[in-house]
DNA sequence: CTTGACATTGACGTTGCGTCAACCTCTACC
DNA sequence: GGTAGAGGTTGACGCAACGTCAATGTCAAG
């Protein structure tokens, strides 16, 4: 006794393509292929079928199936497997929905996509989470809020800066000159100066960045790649770090 | 000003593969290109990435960002509709955690899979939602104990049954004969003794199914292509459900 | 001139089938 | 025996968003 494709896809609520496709994989062969070429199925395969699509409309992957089916693993083993891989999806989905209903709310509000504040190809809120888990939350908010507050030509001569010290940074380190020299010192410095035009963060303010911020800030050069991404590379945020130490050490 | 594709890539955290997939897409296209057939980018394209490597984050699929870029949707119509995508999909995975779970629990306590109760081909516990639904959970949980309490031998005779009733009923429907006819009501007969065999649900008992049932069931094979299937497709069941009725009319 | 880093354009692989396309085969009816 | 019509077969492309070779050209530095 045994049936048609089709037949058993009507039986099992699937398609034959489906079918053919598990033949083609080697998940479920036909019991048997008449000289036509056609495919017919018996009991057993059909048995075995419903075990796949048990399997399947659990969220398993065809080859994880195939090893339990081969008995290679162990049912409740991989479906505690496949059950860690849900509930990590499970816990992302959450997070982007938390930031797409976040965004929402700001867009309704009339602000501005984050991503237009962007400084200087550094967009400094994707830093948010960082940023406050290193100097609270405060901090954040004080900048952001003063961030957005400057006109876009303010916004633009900050950026300008940025970028000319970023890039003398750069030449700096490729040209291999010593932390301790006097070029060095001359450029973290500026970075000095420019950190102390921003008020409300720890670096901010008239009395510029305390020691501990100014060096910390060196280390997150260099810990964090996409920060180190800015200075040229690793060898390049390692140079910043040292001569941000150094100028620490002697003036703060 | 202009940058080449690794600085774009290091700047913005990305990789060049993925910076010239979207120009081929056409979704970042270089500021310039050199005479070599360099990608260059200038400040706007920067921006412009960053715009689409936000909207990325948050699940936008390119086609989506795309159209957002273009002015032709609004950032919050894009981001509702990608909304209600996140939400859909959060409660699907709610579903098949707790499917996952059950089954491991299940296996746990040594039971065997449903699947391996299979029912003709035709797994009586897929349907436990509709059933339960229909006839209240009392009688899902009293027939699936029931089931379950057979032996394997058992089970193969009914299965048998099912089977060459089906065939029957089939070849019925393929004859065109009438659904008032002797011979479809014997069927329907033989289906009423079938169900009667069955304790513990609205149809099964010494006494057989109640009038309400017999019809419903009928109903039903016709309401969902999945049972139908059974039947010999749509026309097939609708025979069924004729006969069924009729013989309700007649006997119940 | 050589070397190493960086650039280019293909093109395949990934996941699970849906969807043609081109071409047999079986059953039923005239 | 001819002709539909339903159903079967084997390719092969398409989808999402790139990762990953492969083969080859280009640029800056020593």
């Amino acid at each position: 006794m045994d049936w048609s494709i089709q037949d058993i896809a009507r039986l099992s609520g699937t398609t034959s393509r489906t079918l053919r496709h598990y033949d083609d994989i080697g998940l479920l062969k036909p019991s048997r292929i008449g000289g036509n070429g056609y495919r017919y199925y018996d009991e057993d395969a059909l048995a075995r079928l419903q075990r796949v699509l048990l399997l399947r409309e659990l969220g398993l992957g065809l080859p994880a199936i195939a090893d339990v089916l081969e008995g290679q693993t162990r049912h409740a083993d991989a479906l505690l497997t496949h059950l860690h891989w849900l509930r990590k999806e499970q816990e992302r989905l959450d997070r982007q929905i938390g930031a797409v209903e976040t965004t929402i709310r700001k867009l309704e509000g009339g602000e501005r996509l984050m991503a237009e504040e962007m400084f200087d190809g550094f967009d400094h809120t994707r830093y948010k989470d960082e940023v406050e888990e290193r100097w609270g939350k405060d901090a954040y908010a004080t900048s952001d809020a003063w961030w957005r507050s400057q006109t876009a030509e303010q916004k633009a001569g900050w950026k300008a800066a940025m970028q000319k010290l970023g890039e003398d940074w750069i030449a700096a380190a490729k040209a291999g000159i010593d932390p301790d020299s006097d070029e060095a010192q001359a450029l973290a410095q500026r970075q000095f100066e420019w950190l102390r035009g921003i008020p409300g963060t720890p670096g901010g303010g008239a009395s510029g960045p305390t020691k501990e911020y100014f060096t910390g800030l060196g280390e997150l050069y260099v810990a964090d790649p996409r920060f180190g991404a800015n200075y040229g590379g690793q060898a390049g945020a390692e140079f910043v770090r040292d001569a941000m130490a150094e100028y620490a050490d002697r003036n703060l």
